[in-house]
DNA sequence: CGTTTGTTTGAGTACGGTCAATGAATGTGG
DNA sequence: CCACATTCATTGACCGTACTCAAACAAACG
């Protein structure tokens, strides 16, 4: 895995101007490059001539930006959100590395929904065009780029499920399993790691207020179920946050 | 493996061996046809060898079946639905002629959803590996495919943000506003159509009990906003329904 | 014509939202 | 380094929206 030691610099976000090493990185697995043969690999990485880095709290796209490329994550953690006029605002995901940020753009041209780091990040930048291009030549690339896009759909179904019928504890329940697949997908601690994201931000993405969200982590404490300190998440007993959770894996 | 289970009708679906006739098809704006030039719609329409019918309350896929096809709806309405173990079930869409059914399953090259006919309807059966072959020649086509895949991501968000954050009626409200666009699109009455689901399909849809949405079409109807006799349903005031849709009670 | 399915409406309830107060953590500038 | 401000989190009391349960009715269907 590649660290990117941050100065203690307080300048906006940086464009780093490096061709990607996609046969190296550690996101293989997860990125455009599953699956791809090593010529594939090289001539996507041939395509990123540059990444950007962000600190925490800046966009790395709004809604309403032109469209160029779609963002790789590769350290990092954001979160999306679409909103109305009205204020309203629901975050989308909780984009982390080897996820790829952009696709809702593809449809108008423009990015439809914020990308906001939630701690200070790297991207890396693919420009559409030539990723398309690049998937005209070779199919393992272009079936990956499709994976990818239905992943997104699928994701956004099962949160639709969770938005419309789940109760509150088992919506919480169910967001910790996820995270706690994601990081065992990367690598991380599956039972112990960081909530990035506030309990508002948490509480918006579930469809829930922060206090109840709060009072979720709380009565899950008392059970003995997880173990929270502020942001940090330990889960003390994995199968009864599944029980709790409903199973929440999609029936075959 | 999954069981089709039909409601109350007797005979089974029928392929339709037929050539495409994207050309000639009415919903050229919508499908995977806009704006291919005359020649990429000639080996599109020659690529899709049949289509299939489906009486109401047939399955055109079940979650976990074998992907090979997308279909396009030529005629009909159906909805679709993920479900998880534990029961519960909920609705993704209401696709209709010119949406583009199947997509979620690229992913892992199974269904993720039931696909299921509201009435009487008619699919084109477009094969997916010819469908990649074909766009891997065809920028046109290609950038199509992403489009309408982008479409799909964009309108799961707006769900979500409806999900997670709007009041009931607000809810009612935009599912008829959609509706009313989507209609207008296909030159359809944007101003009376008919609800081809029930009220419990719509309320699945909407993260609502059926006896919720039963009585914000009341009140909505008591209010001057719509006329709804059963599954018929006219907007007399678009602006007022607009304004529910939208301006809904500031949370902050 | 009877049965099934779908819709409307009412009464009571519960879950999660709202409002509010307190405290902890983080960050800033003197 | 500390004082202060700000953000974030927790907890309690109360409230309101949408759910549950129930009954009556309408429509669709065999």
């Amino acid at each position: 895995m590649v660290t990117v030691t941050q100065r203690g610099c307080s300048s906006v976000s940086s464009s780093v101007p490096l061709a990607g090493h996609c046969a190296a990185c550690g996101l293989r697995e997860l990125c455009l490059v599953e699956g791809l043969s090593a010529a594939e690999i090289d001539r996507l990485a041939g395509m990123i001539t540059n990444r950007r880095r962000l600190k925490r709290g800046e966009a790395l796209f709004r809604a309403g930006d032109a469209f160029n490329a779609v963002y790789p994550v590769r350290l990092g953690f954001f979160k999306t959100c679409v909103s109305v006029q009205t204020g309203l605002e629901q975050v989308t995901g909780f984009p982390m590395p080897g996820d790829v940020l952009g696709f809702d753009a593809i449809s108008t041209g423009a990015f439809q929904c914020d990308a906001i780091a939630l701690q200070d990040s790297e991207v890396c930048v693919v420009p559409f065009e030539r990723l398309e291009t690049l998937s005209r030549q070779f199919d393992g690339l272009q079936h990956q780029l499709h994976r990818v896009l239905s992943r997104e759909i699928v994701r956004d179904n099962r949160q639709m499920l969770l938005l419309g019928k789940m109760r509150a504890e088992q919506r919480v329940a169910t967001f910790l399993l996820n995270l706690s697949k994601q990081f065992a997908q990367r690598g991380f601690s599956s039972r112990e790691f960081v909530l990035r994201m506030t309990r508002e931000e948490i509480g918006n993405y579930l469809g829930l207020k922060l206090e109840t969200v709060s009072r979720a982590f709380s009565r899950l404490q008392a059970d003995g179920v997880i173990a929270v300190d502020q942001k940090q998440l330990r889960i003390e007993d994995l199968e009864r946050l599944s029980q709790i959770a409903g199973a929440g894996c999609p029936v075959h």
